[in-house]
DNA sequence: TCAATTAGTATCTTTTTATATACTATGCCA
DNA sequence: TGGCATAGTATATAAAAAGATACTAATTGA
């Protein structure tokens, strides 16, 4: 299957990383395993419960992550990325790295503009 | 640099990505070279002029295209990936086709879905 | 009896994205 | 003189994503 723009599958994947906090979630359980509902949303600063339930369901709907209940009180549930979600792991790699990059080149280019209002004397 | 959820560049790679017609727009331009805005307003089928404006300034702001005016009227712009922008193919390239295989493990999903349902009876 | 713990839901509000539609400038051609 | 073409801008609206906050159930331990 060829890559021309009218069958492009490029958004396909992208639907399932974008969501302001499933590429942290991934790297979570990539990085680091097997991770409880309460241990993500300890590690992860800032999201609020419903918002990463939210991503865990939908990474869940995507067979990205597995989804683990015991039966106690209080609740534990278990997260954990599956082998199909592990196929994902070399696009997000390259990702972070160019997205290094990418923060890089901008504060260069910020830089440069620094420098050309100085000279022109602002 | 390591990639550790917590200085996760991730979002940087994807936040260029992410607008609804960007990949699509990227695709064109990589793959069929230099092109003016009405060409990719005619090839782009279901974008407005505004969206299509908006998404080409967001690349142009990161570098990632290039936009050149020339006098004329009625005008003329053309736009085309950068050098820089180039480095993002590659990633381009890994989405479409995890994205390719993801929409066939979907298709599957759902006819084994299907397939229990007709056993058990509906 | 009361508070703490866990993994959620349920509502409501705000913010961000996307869409629809109309409008502009300038010159060319009929 | 009128209409077309190009590459936009302006304004208003709708839809989607994110955030804040409060609530629940069952058990343990003080």
């Amino acid at each position: 299957m060829e890559k021309s723009p009218e069958n492009c599958r490029v958004e396909d994947a992208l639907g399932i990383l974008v969501g302001k906090w499933k590429p942290i979630i991934l790297l979570h359980l990539l990085q680091e395993g097997t991770k409880r509902f309460s241990e993500l949303k300890r590690n992860i600063q800032g999201i609020t419960q419903k918002m990463l339930t939210k991503q865990l369901r939908e990474l869940e709907d995507e067979d990205i992550i597995e989804r683990v209940v015991y039966p106690q009180v209080p609740p534990k549930v278990e997260y954990s990325i599956t082998e199909y979600g592990k196929s994902l792991e070399p696009i997000l790699e390259a990702m972070h790295e160019w997205g290094t990059k990418h923060t890089l080149h901008k504060l260069q280019k910020q830089n440069e503009n620094l420098k050309k209002e100085t000279a022109s004397g602002e």
